[in-house]
DNA sequence: TTGTACGCGTTATCAG
DNA sequence: CTGATAACGCGTACAA
């Protein structure tokens, strides 16, 4: 799998970087002296400064923000950011929002993954706090919070990204899932669809419970009511997701449409129809949450519920930053909810 | 664009996080006694290790990580990640990959953008080197090392990841580009096309430089030679490679086959092909590196240099972890090439 | 078994 | 303008 080449000794690397002792020492001055001209060399003879500027040139120092973060009254500049997935390319999107305006605030993200596992969060979220983290954005994994979860005590601001935690009272930016659905839904509805089949999260998960909450209001406006048979929940990969809806074309009385609540599912939703060959003239119709690259090549009418998982993330950031800074710090929290879009 | 909603006060946030000093006033004991609880609690009476115990739980006090790491002899356990794009799929998986050794080995990554800008690539090397990471894993930018580069006097091990870096000896992960693109330009050239086009990154962009190697060489080791007119190079998103493409489309004696260095060429030759309409019969063929979900919905004879991603941030992570551990300390730097697979 | 002294790297404060 | 001192949170070495 992997071929192997060797080539000659790595770059020069010392062990230990230098410090202001070392600088100091290398330029026959103070450590104070040079810590006044890192800070900008006000009070400083310039023929000082100078010497101090080659050295550190010399030794390629540079300030241990760590040691920096301890002093009283100092922070690290660190944000946590917890996700479930990154690979997920939505989240991936989330986290480079975030980074954005983190960045911009000249700050870090410490960036987790905690692969839906409540367990592992809290590991995570511990690490955090044991780091400083000045601020945390959190997917989260449970469905509710638990008493035992770090995040009773975490001595700084939490925005909560992408899904709510009930229990919790953060900041939280989330999708319009349910008006999203609802529209999506009463679409179908409204082209004469009235079995409708439903492919999404389990409703443990906000996002589940929220987009069939939209789902099942489509059809209360309108005075129908749903088909639980039609309902499949838990689908998290696209071979789960095709197994589900190949269950639901079997049955007798076949949906005629399909609202699948992410991307996953409408994947899924596409191959199941593609394999079971019934629908050779491509007239089944779906609706599905989240856009993906290349859904106009899905061979169906497809109309996607479109949202930006960057604005999401950059939003979740911004929420953050003015608790950390300040200017919300005693505020209500907020909840924000992003629009969607439909994409035909 | 987005509704706010306002809800009632944030959950209670204490400021400053609790210290050994506080949990120990909190249990009446010195912060020595709390010290050696927290370091397994050997040698403690369990009446008192009992109260800390208590008293950390109240206060949930988590160890101070920078405190502890600026002592003799003690590391951070962050490891700094810098891609060009974490929100590139590609990087993501990368990203995760790396994650999930690091984790292994109970450390955390420090991830941040360098959007192909090589002085913002330097700032955040820095920062890195300030947060005293323990090592870096480098999508490189530049074309080359440059001497003024903080590479150049970085205190620990660094691997790059998916791009050389000419000038820098250090351990490298590529994909096996030259034998992808040798394998994927000699099938067309075998299925009889004579004139190929090439869709790529510029020569300056070591993926780039590689992928048009293994191109060229197929040409050659059946004694043709690569019509320059039908390469096209520096496309870095859907578009403009749609445009290269029709470009090349257009040509009096356009092309009867394309190689695509990346899934972005990919995606836009397929565009250019639909929209020119030359194509009615979609005997167009297509070969093209990195594979992405949904190819197989391209309505063209594709054939997709796969490889793995998240493998690749794998075996970066060891690389470094085997430099950081001491495990590969003082050997010479090794340079990794993981194979690539055609995909029908 | 428990506590004190010291040092890690940095800089605010105060003395020279 | 420059340097000595102290303090931040933690834990080792040593003392009680």
């Amino acid at each position: 799998m992997a071929d192997h080449e060797v080539g000659s000794e790595p770059t020069s690397i010392r062990r230990g970087a230098a410090t202001v002792h070392d600088v100091a020492r290398h330029a026959g001055v103070s450590p104070m002296t040079v810590s006044r001209v890192l800070s900008g060399g006000k009070n400083v003879r310039d023929e000082m400064k100078a010497k101090v500027d080659v050295s550190i040139r010399a030794l390629g120092y540079r300030r241990n923000e760590n040691a920096r973060s301890i002093r009283p009254g100092h922070t690290t500049g660190l944000i946590g950011v917890a996700v479930t997935n990154i690979a997920n390319p939505y989240y991936a999107g989330v986290v480079l929002g975030i980074e954005d305006v983190v960045n911009q605030h000249n700050k870090r993200i410490l960036v987790g993954n905690t692969n839906e596992d409540v367990a592992r969060e809290g590991q995570l979220i511990e690490d955090f706090i044991g780091r400083q983290v000045e601020g945390l954005i959190l997917v989260p994994s449970s469905p509710e919070l638990d008493g035992s979860s770090p995040l009773v005590h975490a001595p700084f601001p939490l925005v909560l990204a992408s899904r709510a935690l009930p229990g919790l009272d953060a900041d939280t930016v989330l999708i319009d899932d349910i008006n999203g659905s609802l529209q999506g839904t009463s679409m179908l509805i409204d082209e004469g669809h009235r079995r409708i089949a439903f492919l999404g999260n389990l409703l443990s998960v906000s996002t589940g419970r929220r987009r069939y909450e939209g789902f099942v209001q489509a059809h209360l406006d309108r005075g129908l009511v749903v088909d639980e048979s039609l309902v499949r929940r838990g689908q998290q990969d696209i071979q789960s997701a095709q197994r589900a809806m190949a269950d639901l074309l079997d049955q007798p009385n076949p949906p005629t449409a399909v609202f699948s609540a992410n991307n996953r599912n409408t994947i899924g939703a596409f191959r199941a129809l593609e394999a079971s060959g019934l629908f050779p003239d491509h007239k089944f119709r779906i609706v599905g949450f989240d856009n993906f690259e290349l859904a106009e090549l899905i061979p169906y009418q497809l109309t996607v519920i479109d949202h930006d998982p960057r604005e999401l993330g950059r939003q979740a950031a911004t929420l953050l930053l003015g608790r950390i800074t300040g200017s919300r710090a005693n505020e209500p929290s907020e909840s924000i909810e992003l629009s969607t879009t439909l994409l035909a």
